[in-house]
DNA sequence: TTCTAGACATTGGACGTCCCATCTCCTGTA
DNA sequence: TACAGGAGATGGGACGTCCAATGTCTAGAA
């Protein structure tokens, strides 16, 4: 490759921080050529030349940057720089938390305890900017989510996605995102725990309720609400992982 | 494990299922084992035979469990489950937030009204669990931030551990880890922004006022100041990305 | 002319092997 | 007793080779 004449520190570094590096180097060829969202990266083969190293060894930074999200990469067609992804915290978070529910199951709860400051602080901003195409959709999510419930199905996506709408007026992607990790890695532990017997008919009217609030655009009442929704489900949680 | 024989598919998933299922079975044969913090895991060879891949695909693995803050690769010495580390998250949003600054910045917002929202949202909270000891720390803080200020030197750090100390009451790593992954990326974007003219009196003030409601028990007063602070970083970024 | 099936090129995925770098621990010497 | 140096183990890195997946292009049939 005959790069060792610039590469030098023939390892003067950690070698954590050489690889840390290398991705560093990767991602700051994509923004020195202003590489947007969907655009194409370099081959792995070209991306090995251009940066001097093996193939392999850019194979593993290409491999943590997807895990990163940052990159998204398709067999047999190339690598792409992502859109916004967090996958990532998804596993990493659901690991800690499988971790500590040997224990005490804390992480669960201090994941909740996340969620109802996220949620119950944005929710008046939220209230602000609704419009009523939010509100429509909102209410539409609130019937599939009665008409599932009515039918005996588990309403896991539903309700991740009537917290989502909520807080769409506010148009924050990163608090979207944020939000559905918190929701997944929950999802996952309660069931990884076992999940109780779950009441479907008051899960549902939790939410009406918490919709009411919120299409009266009382802001205060609508707060309230989510406060006793997330402490419901804190009482839940903390029921199951004694069980 | 002798999981060879039965792990066949000899691709019937994408690629992108493979990978992610073997990080999967790592993370398992942890949590199987009853490994904990600070534990060891098997060498890369023994993973290697027992997951029935190749070395350097359980690399890939690894280094992606490394990144996520699963595991701690020590050179030379071994591989152990790692403590909570959010490192992972500073790296991708870092990245995300200098891709959407080539446009208009809208990531670094909502990045901040998210902040704003977790700190507002939990300041109550941390007032209720304060206790005389929280509070001399967080007096120290500030005396160490005023001493800084006047001699000009950047808060950067001390400015983190206020807020870090702010919420130690809570005793939620989760939280915490969360408010130094957003203050990183946060400090990394203005960084790179190039950084107006910064007043460490003002800043030092605020963070003051903020001390003194917190001190003085008075929720609602804490609640406006921290709201206000973040205004003022939300205007200060404005002008900077404008400028 | 148009549509479809198959060949082909491109690109990532997996693996084996070899050697280097770094760490820990133990041994020997002062 | 304390320090220095070496041995062994373990991760880091680089190639080279072959496999697999995907998109495209082309030839043939309707």
């Amino acid at each position: 490759m005959a790069i060792a004449s610039q590469e030098v520190s023939p390892a003067r570094f950690s070698a954590q921080l050489r690889s840390h590096a290398l991705q560093t180097r990767i991602m700051d060829l994509i923004l020195e050529r202003s590489l947007d969202v969907g655009d194409a990266l370099p081959t792995e083969s070209e991306l090995s030349t251009e940066l001097g190293v093996g193939r392999n060894t850019v194979r593993e930074s290409l491999k943590v940057l997807q895990a990163l999200g940052v990159i998204e990469i398709r067999h047999g067609f190339g690598m792409f720089v992502a859109p916004n992804n967090f996958g990532a915290l998804v596993s990493g978070l659901t690991f800690r938390g499988r971790l500590s529910l040997r224990h005490k199951g804390e992480e669960a709860m201090e994941l909740i305890d996340v969620r109802q400051a996220l949620e119950s602080g944005l929710i008046g901003s939220a209230i602000d900017l609704l419009t009523d195409e939010h509100l429509a959709d909102l209410r539409s999510t609130m019937e599939a989510m009665e008409n599932a419930a009515k039918k005996g199905e588990p309403l896991y996506e539903l309700d991740a996605e009537f917290h989502r709408r909520l807080y769409a007026p506010l148009s924050n992607d990163l608090l979207i995102n944020l939000m559905d990790v918190f929701w997944q890695v929950y999802r996952t532990i309660h069931l990884a725990l076992g999940s109780g017997p779950v009441n479907l008919e008051q899960q549902t009217q939790d939410h009406w309720d918490i919709f009411e609030a919120v299409a009266n655009k009382d802001k205060a009442l609508a707060f309230e609400r989510l406060q006793r929704h997330f402490d419901g489900i804190r009482l839940k949680l903390k029921d199951v992982a004694a069980a």
